[in-house]
DNA sequence: CTGTTAGCGCGTTCAG
DNA sequence: CTGAACGCGCTAACAG
């Protein structure tokens, strides 16, 4: 059996409220400050954070919903999360939504029902309906990598990211760009979607033809089934933009399987570890996650001590340009059009 | 505010303990279930978990330590055990203890704390004392790639693991055969070097010469910079045969930068992505993990239901070997020995 | 500073 | 089948 206070009250004849003021940072007399802790050495005596929570009606704990868990991005963010939030004295519950809207607002429920006082969340889509069981109990909620509106954010800049990978090419030469990207029902491809647009537009005058744009299923088959398509084509890119980390997997499957002369310059997404492994090194848009985590960590427990912004905020972070080897944006052979 | 029963009393006239039964599965007459079903879609009314677990001494989460959080191995294992959890209504802890044996106690009380039913465990080490608050309070404990005496754990056949490798090695005509591992210290480490050796004399004849055996850091470095060390002894291994997924990355890391015709054999271990990736397609020790996490979340749901073996049982789970490009552990030249 | 008395939201006896 | 009463472990008023 478990030693409650009751055990502690049976050792020392003090009250449950002495108790509970010594466990709580009141003041309590010395001798019997050494008699709690000699009673609950003796006991193994350990608060139960359960009965405490349903009084204080906070149960230390929050909630952090991925849509996927086994992605190297959200690896490092439930980390860094895990890390930042336990210190603060938070269990972290984890619960992955596989994409699912349904399973989505799912777990909400579930995770309102375990009341805990905060989420976390990569958000599925832009239906933000499976919110609402948590802003009815005024549980605070932080988006990641997704803007939703009303609530507190914590992105990346999409288009600069794609812009900057964009620049690198056309300054390198290419006009030509393909870009793999998903579908526009996700906040993150349609933004990096739109940044490639605009930046084709802005750095060679014309706007990008349809077909360099392929609208793939996200994942690694998508990636390498995306870079055939493009290299199918009657006039192949000379550069392909991969908007995800999934894409970069592919992409780079499939162009292993292609001899050095005819492989397009490629940009990749995301994990940085990818850069050590792949020969040549690949060329990376490289995000920020760790920060991601933290901020988000950070922006939660200002919520939950009450003293955050009055508004829903939106904390922005930017994405820095790993350049690789050099054969993985350059055109090859070089014809240098002047820009360069 | 919240909804209780209370409101719901107040919108249906009923007493606590009828609505109490509505929600706990007995039976309730028609009328008053309706009456319940009306008042609690009016009050977005949710149970409140903490309160009921309070009571029925079950909070119905599971506290799940891993040794690390950002590795391929345990994202697996954390992405299929939240599911097989959350389907029985559980609710996943994780904790990161990071390797280090204080944090793994801390993280082990704090969940001791937090009323887990149960808890998972990829120990850092040998030591079990950490387990001793789980111990005190009867709370069910499996450990997952680490077998810990006197508690439930699933493995993988570590010595069958490396015999297969160094098998398959040996039957290309391999004799000199270098191995990539970390301290003795953990238990697969030790499991797997002592299978090499076993598999090493029992195939060669000969006991393996030390040198070829590399205690290293456990990590990418510490494969890369034990490849290194290996290929420049004097008599270097012709082939290389690593003990974890880390090792794998720097050992392929480190012969990216070798010429073909110098570039030993490799078998790697663990992560099945890696082989799509690197060319020329490696050779590995692939783990059942995500059998791993599914049986380990099995067996802690027996225990959680009362129904599990009466001792402490050991799951032993076969690894796969997945033959790579041929060039990847066949001799090259090819020497043969006569073996083949 | 300490003890007493009420609950927190829910489950579980018991009567009825 | 239903209702009243009590208790789970702890915290928060208030008195002393």
């Amino acid at each position: 059996m478990v030693a409650t206070y009751k055990d502690i009250r049976r050792l020392t004849g003090l009250s449950l409220a002495t108790i509970s003021k010594y466990y709580n940072g009141g003041n309590v007399l010395e001798p019997n400050r050494e008699l709690i802790e000699k009673a609950a050495a003796d006991l193994d005596y350990q608060l139960n954070n359960v009965a405490r929570g349903l009084r204080s009606r906070r149960s230390m704990t929050v909630g952090v919903i991925l849509d996927e868990l086994d992605s190297a991005f959200n690896t490092t963010i439930v980390s860094r999360m895990e890390e930042r939030l336990r210190e603060a004295g938070y269990g972290t519950i984890i619960c992955d939504s596989r994409k699912d809207a349904e399973a989505q607002a799912d777990v909400m429920r579930f995770l309102v029902g375990k009341m805990v006082d905060g989420i976390i969340v990569v958000p599925v889509d832009d239906d933000a309906s499976f919110l609402v069981p948590a802003r009815d109990r005024g549980v605070p909620v932080v988006a990641v990598d997704r803007l939703v509106p009303g609530t507190d954010s914590v992105i990346i800049d999409n288009r600069a990211a794609i812009a900057s990978a964009v620049q690198l090419l056309t300054t390198a030469g290419h006009t030509s760009i393909g870009l793999l990207a998903g579908p526009d029902s996700t906040y993150t491809m349609r933004e990096r979607r739109a940044g490639f647009r605009d930046a084709v537009q802005d750095r060679t005058g014309l706007l990008p033809r349809t077909e360099l744009i392929e609208p793939e299923h996200v994942s690694i088959e998508g990636g390498c089934a995306g870079v055939r398509r493009l290299l199918r084509l009657s006039a192949p890119p000379t550069a392909v933009v991969c908007a995800n980390y999934g894409f970069t997997l592919g992409a780079t499957i499939a162009l292993n399987e292609l001899g050095p002369e005819s492989r397009p310059a490629l940009v990749g997404f995301d994990n940085m570890d990818l850069a050590r492994l792949i020969r040549p090194r690949p060329t990376l848009v490289a995000q920020p996650i760790e920060d991601l985590a933290i901020e988000a960590a950070e922006l939660l427990l200002q919520r939950l001590n009450g003293d955050g912004p009055d508004e829903p905020v939106t904390i922005t972070l930017d994405t820095t340009l790993m350049i690789g080897h050099e054969s993985t944006y350059q055109l090859r052979p070089v014809p240098s059009n002047g820009r360069l």
